[in-house]
DNA sequence: CGGGCGCTGCTTACAGTGTAAGCACATATC
DNA sequence: GATATGTGCTTACACTGTAAGCAGCGCCCG
C-alpha cells in the first residue's frame, strides 16, 4: 500500500518521519539539544523548515519522538534478556539505560529531564511499555504491589542521579584543552578556588572519571539494599 | 560606601542586581524557567529589557546568579549546624538541599541540570564553598581523601536523582483537574495504557506521593551504606 | 556656579526562534 | 486528460536574546 512505484525518483527528496527523527538525534548527539532548531534540522535534510510540520506536530513533539526512539527497542531487548532472578533483570535494565546515556550523552538530558507525559512515568524510564515490563517482571518474581512500586521508585531515582551526572561529564565537548589554555596567570580555576583549599587540593582526585566503576558498585549497593528490604 | 544619599528619590525606579535576581527567581517559581524572558522580567520590574544588561552579563549569567542565590547561605547554615558525627552533617545537608527543592520546585531543575562551571562541581551541589565545606567537614571526621571524594560522589547523585524527581512532581501546575477533563471516551491515559495492564492496575499506587518518606529512608540507606564502606 | 563626566535606563535594530496560513507543483486516480 | 491528494515552499508574525548608541540625571571638580 505504501510502496514506492518508481525505480529511483529522487535522491533523498522524500521526507519521512523516521528520517527527521534520526537526523534530529544525530544533530543533538553532535551539538546538543539546545542548538537544534527546526531550521537547522530542515537544512540538514535539504528542505525548508515548515516542511517538517507535515510529519511532526511541533518541536516539543519532535523531541518527544526522539526520546521515544531512544527508548526504542529497549523493552524488547529486555524481554529477550530473561533472567532467573530479579537482580539479573534490574542489572540488565541498568546496563541498557546506561548504554543509552553513554552512547548519547548530549541527548540523555532529554530523556532524563523532559516533563514526563504522566506523573507515574519517572525519568529516565519514559515508556509505558518499559514501566509495564518492569512492574510485571518484578511481580512475576513474587514481589507484592508495594514492593514492585517501591523498587520502581528507588531504581528510577538511582538511574537518574547516576546517569545524568555521568552523561553531563561525558557530554562536555573536549574543546577545553586542559593544558595551555592561554591566560596562565589569572586562571579561572585558581581564582575561584583561592578560598576552597580542599577542593583545590583534591582537584585531581575529583576530576578522575570513575563513572563506570562507581556505577557498578552503586548498582550493587542498590540491589543489596532492595534484597534486604525484601527479606525483612 | 554603597549608601543612598537621597531621602526618597523614586518609588522603585532604582534597579539593582539583587532586585533583578529576586524578581527572576519569583517569576521562575511562578511559571517555570522556560517562560522567563528578559522582556517579561524587565516588565515586572517596570523597566525596559536592555536595562537589565547593566547589571547582568546576559541571560545565562542571570540564571547562574539565580542558582547562586538559591545556594546562597546554605554554606553558612551548615557551618552553624555543627554536629558530632558525619551522618549528622550529611543529614543536615540533605535536608537543606531538599528544602530548596521543595520550596522552589520549578527552579530546582536549574540547580540540578545547568552545565556545571567546573567538572568537579556535581549538581545539585553547585557552589565551590559548599563543596569545600563538604570535603573539609568529612576530612575533619577522619575520612581519607578517597573516602571523602567517594562520599561526595555518592551523595550528589543521590540528591540529584531523588530531588529532581521530587521537584518535577511538585513542579507541575495543578491545572490538570484530574476529573471531568472533557473527552470522556478516548481518554489519553486509558488509550495509552491499554496494553500496559500493570501500570493501569497500579496507577493509584504509582501516583501516590511518598516523596518525603522515601527521601528519609533512601537517605538512611545511603548513610548506612557509607558507614559500611568506611568500616570495611 | 558652570561644565564636564559617569551612570542609568531607553531606543532602535538585527539575527534567530517556533509556527500559522496559503500556494505550487508533482503524483496518483478515475 | 481532468481532478484530487499530498508534499514541500513561501510568506508572515510574534517572540526571543542582545549589540550599539543616545538622553537625561546627579555628582564632583574647577
Amino acid at each position: 500500500m505504501h510502496q514506492e512505484q518508481h525505480p529511483a525518483p529522487a535522491p533523498t527528496r522524500r521526507l519521512s518521519r523516521e528520517a527527521i527523527i534520526d537526523t534530529a538525534l544525530a544533530q543533538i548527539d553532535r551539538s546538543g539539544a539546545q542548538s537544534l532548531s527546526m531550521r537547522s534540522l530542515a537544512q540538514e535534510l535539504g528542505v525548508e523548515a515548515m516542511s517538517l510540520y507535515r510529519y511532526v506536530e511541533g518541536k516539543d513533539d519532535l523531541l518527544e519522538r526522539v526520546v521515544e526512539q531512544l527508548m526504542g527497542d529497549m523493552t524488547s531487548r529486555l524481554d529477550a534478556d530473561l533472567t532467573e532472578h530479579w537482580q539479573g533483570f534490574l542489572q540488565a535494565l541498568a546496563n541498557e539505560v546506561r548504554r543509552l546515556a553513554v552512547e548519547h550523552p548530549k541527548a540523555f538530558p532529554l530523556v532524563a529531564t523532559r516533563p514526563p507525559a504522566a506523573p507515574w512515568l519517572r525519568p529516565p524510564l519514559r515508556s509505558v511499555e518499559l514501566v509495564n515490563t518492569f512492574l510485571s517482571t518484578l511481580l512475576g518474581f513474587g514481589f507484592t504491589d508495594e514492593q514492585a512500586v517501591h523498587t520502581y521508585r528507588s531504581f528510577s531515582s538511582f538511574l537518574l542521579g547516576q546517569l545524568l551526572l555521568e552523561a553531563s561529564v561525558r557530554g562536555v565537548d573536549p574543546v577545553d584543552t586542559p593544558f595551555d589554555d592561554a591566560d596562565p596567570s589569572g586562571d579561572d580555576d585558581e581564582s575561584t578556588l583561592a578560598d576552597a583549599p580542599q577542593v583545590l587540593r583534591l582537584r585531581p582526585l575529583l576530576s578522575e572519571d570513575r563513572s563506570e566503576a562507581e556505577f557498578e558498585t552503586a548498582l550493587e549497593a542498590v540491589l543489596d539494599r532492595l534484597a534486604r528490604d525484601l527479606a525483612q
